[in-house]
DNA sequence: GTCTATAGAAGGATAGAC
DNA sequence: GTCTATCCTTCTATAGAC
């Protein structure tokens, strides 16, 4: 039985399957899921201070004042880019567990999830939450990040097992610190396209971890 | 005897110390040296787009006009900042290369001077250079990576021997990306007055890298 | 080296028609 | 759901006095 103690904090599978369905950003049939997509790209390329609205409008082929037809502001728009990355990939995570038997599989499982997240199709969504943070308004980043918890608390628990296996050395917590800033910031040297595969790039990376 | 063929596109110890003896951003004692330090600090936490040459000058008791005075516009602080940043610490990463014996003495050593340096006293002004490096005009640029160059190559040729002797497994360029992640990331989440000293933090990512 | 005053441009957001 | 028109604010940068 799960401890339920922290439930207000935490989020629960359906919670995540009813956000999840509300997702736009890659539902290119709506007017609102070309617009994510747009703002994802030009938060990532420009950053999101430096992407106007009127940017944003006429990548899309609308005026600047019809944006906010379908968002009350411009903050909105960045808090939706990163609500739909976060329960995007969560929901890719949470399946690559469940997939994988031994221990060792669900963490380089873990890690080419992540790797795919930040450097595959979502790749700019994902950029734009992990560099474009401070840009969102404290009150919106406390929603996001209770949906990070739930990844998050995968990564720990894989951890956890396998420092106690002895598979891993050190601070489960401080290894995944360490770990995620590996990750994330292969957005910004990695190209997909080039010699050096993500599954190549995925091994590599477990090696930081395993002894 | 070193190879001279790149002569143009990188730096030699002369130069480095005649950019160095330039360096304004640890002066207190000059205008220039006080509005440094002052821009590193508003760029990391605000950010360089949200931190306006208003917030500067009046968090140094002047007026936004002043400033121009000091820097042709905004954009050549973004740069001084960087540019003292990287080579306060490039000078600081050379002498711990010489102060070490070991190889593995000298690779702890190149993380911890990194750690000190994103985490220490220059860590503001590092965290401009490494997060806000995409809001510096490209012809700006240019001059940052060539002085980075000189660092990144100590951290190469290190790694490059550890591969040899086979301490290290795997691509250096590889490794040195992935750990350049993990050490830059940790001014996210790494607090230097919490319970993990920096010397333990080092000593974790060294076990990173190590097999 | 700092001040005052202000030019000039750009950006977020709104209102109401279609 | 999109357009037009526009308000209002904020920002960088300049000019010239002290």
């Amino acid at each position: 039985m799960e401890d339920m103690s922290h439930k207000s904090a935490r989020l629960d599978l359906d919670e995540l399957e009813s956000v999840f369905a509300a997702m736009e950003l890659t539902n290119p049939e709506s007017a609102k899921g070309r617009l994510l997509t747009m703002a994802a790209h030009l938060f990532k390329v420009r950053g999101f201070d430096r992407t106007t609205v009127r940017d944003l409008a006429s990548a899309v082929g609308i005026q600047s004042g019809s944006i906010f037809h379908h968002f009350k502001n411009k903050d909105e728009i960045l808090e939706a880019v990163m609500r739909d990355a976060i329960v995007y990939n969560t929901r890719l995570m949470i399946e690559g567990v469940k997939a994988s038997t031994t221990l060792k599989e669900q963490l380089l499982g873990l890690i080419r999830c992540e790797l795919e997240s930040i450097n595959g199709v979502t790749g700019e969504a994902m950029n734009v939450l992990v560099f474009e943070w401070r840009n969102l308004p404290e009150e919106k980043q406390r929603g996001i990040l209770e949906l990070r918890q739930y990844y998050e608390d995968l990564w720990l628990s894989a951890l956890e097992s396998a420092v106690e296996q002895g598979m891993v050395q050190g601070d489960p917590f401080v290894i995944r610190r360490l770990l995620a800033g590996s990750l994330s910031w292969s957005s910004t040297w990695y190209r997909i396209d080039g010699s050096l595969s993500l599954e190549h790039l995925a091994e590599q990376a477990l090696l930081l971890i395993l002894h």
